[in-house]
DNA sequence: AATTAAAATGTAATTGATTACATTTTTAAG
DNA sequence: CTTAAAAATGTAATCAATTACATTTTAATT
């Protein structure tokens, strides 16, 4: 492979002039310029980036923690991230976490190695237990509390509108199924779902409320719960689609009819929503626009360049589709 | 940040016996072992990984090309990936194509300029023009006649299998949706298809063969394309799950019943394939163990450690359930 | 105690690009 | 044609680790 110094050699310059032409072609006249360019395609020379993040001390690489890659909605963040890296010319290390600290912390160190320029954490945990001064941005699921900057939904808003949507449609008794506890959006999310019930004087009832875990089978179960009750709801709220789709599942095996007996809404709006029986009422989050904008906001604070905003929100969306509809019991 | 300079000068040592202290530590006696790693203590040292990889020429970062991230599947296989180079100590460096060819060679030639030590590739294409010798693996869509090692499923067998399935529901009449046409996986599973045919004694019809792209969309615009026939087939084959899903949907706008008006299977048995309505038969494809098996063949690749198989082939599954059943027509 | 082998440690070169600073060349102005 | 300023180019240090080779120390054997 050809160095730098053989290009200079074949050119006859220095290696500074070669260093140059590549990197400000316009501190270099043209004729030498003309040169060295036929000097490069000669010994088909390409920089050794390793060489060049050594001495520079950047990677151009930023490191992305994500509990699962497989999950469909990250998944589509992550593709938000890499197109918008790709025009920064950054690289997109993937640190699939599974909810393991060990490697989280694991994958946030390579910054300290200067293996990775800065971060993006789509999970609600800061990789440094002490506020350290690395690039970091929070995206989706986001800490309170921290300095860092967050890319996320106003979750609250976004539950009580869907709340107040299946209240509209005349349901009291409506269900949640939450995510994990600890994770920011589950709280935010389950708040705006008890401010919706309280706007409309709907007494919250605790048994309504069914943790789960994103998962299907978790959805399939907590419906399976909440369907034995003397009173069971007439709708059920899921924090995301997967465990949506379960608890259609799980009541159709039960004999309901949906929306009929029972409504059923998700979060996320994937590519699936649409395409089960029925089509999934669901709150549509742009994931893509996720990724792109932690990505763009990342490079602001690697850079130190433009304006750092603290938290951004984005819009989200009302989708109703035929999961939901009027209650028809009482 | 702390350079292993300074720990040596802390330990009273030298630089040689810190790294070695770290790399090969018995190679360093007990009572200097001590001293340094107390060094490293205080220093809170972190060794330089651009320095050292710059040094020894090596990344311990490989490239992952894959068509779309956001695939449930490609996904999977890249969780895999992962996971396998996780414990390898290797980082993996996402590079979603998007079906792009000059994204394609932008980052297959980061090997070039060591960015990274070796790829893997999702897709049937071959990245280098000129068979080059980077370490390269193909997974899952493999591409005929190049020397790269491949982790790929017989696919024509699997197509035979769920053909022969279909035929022993007595459907004669199979039509089948395949994926782009210029992917190697597309041509096999199409030849596995029309040998179960023949072996059948069922004459091949043109006809039933629809080209789709592995989106919902194209698996209900084919499907309606194929039950405006006179004769519509009584079961149709997908080549994906996705497809499947979609030809689903559009078969139920049609008012039809599956199975019991048409059988519609799928490939891949993807997480939504056991929950949409009716669950999907498919095939079902170790997508995690492909991107492990890929992981493993592309380390020893690298570091040219054990033998390199040329073809490894993964076994499937075919899954059974309820959007297939016997041919109540005729 | 002397000798030898083995183990431990140290010295200094090396990796390939960037860049501060020095030097040369070109351009413009008088 | 000078001269000064600006532009272009060159020289050589630098980044932080690894490692070949040299040297010193330790252990083992006689």
């Amino acid at each position: 492979m050809a160095t730098i110094r053989d290009v200079s050699k074949i050119a006859g310059v220095s290696v500074a002039t070669v260093s140059r032409t590549l990197s400000k072609p316009d501190k270099v006249s043209a004729k030498t310029r003309k040169i060295v360019n036929a000097a490069i395609l000669e010994t088909n020379y390409k920089p050794d980036i390793l060489a060049r993040n050594f001495r520079t001390r950047k990677s151009s690489t930023i490191v992305v923690l994500v509990p699962d890659i497989a999950n469909p909605f990250f998944s589509r963040v992550i593709r938000g991230i890499e197109q918008t890296a790709q025009s920064l010319d950054y690289a997109v290390l993937l640190g699939d976490t599974q909810g393991d600290r060990g490697r989280e912390s694991t994958y946030a160190n390579m910054v300290n190695t200067s293996q990775a320029d800065g971060i993006i954490q789509l999970d609600s945990h800061n990789p440094f237990e002490n506020n350290s001064n690395v690039p970091i941005v929070n995206v989706c699921d986001c800490i309170r509390g921290t300095d860092m900057p967050t890319i996320e939904l106003d979750n609250a808003a976004a539950a009580r509108k869907m709340t107040d949507y299946l209240i509209s449609q005349g349901h009291k008794n409506i269900a949640i199924i939450t995510g994990t506890l600890d994770s920011t959006i589950t709280q935010d999310r389950l708040s705006g779902y008890k401010e919706a019930l309280k706007n409309a004087s709907i007494k919250f009832n605790p048994n309504n409320i069914n943790v789960g875990d994103y998962s299907f089978l978790s959805g399939m179960s907590a419906t399976r719960m909440l369907m034995k009750y003397q009173a069971p709801p007439t709708a059920i709220f899921c924090m995301n689609d997967e465990m949506a789709i379960g608890a259609i599942k799980q009541a159709k095996l039960m004999g309901l009819k949906i929306p009929d007996d029972i409504s059923i809404a998700g979060f996320d709006n994937i590519s699936f929503a649409e395409y089960c029986d029925p089509p999934l009422t669901t709150i549509s989050q742009p994931a893509e626009e996720f990724g792109s904008k932690a990505m763009s906001m990342l490079y602001r604070v690697i850079n130190q360049d433009g304006a750092i905003k603290k938290n951004t929100f984005l819009d989200f969306e009302l989708i109703i589709r035929n999961s939901t509809g009027r209650n028809s019991h009482d």
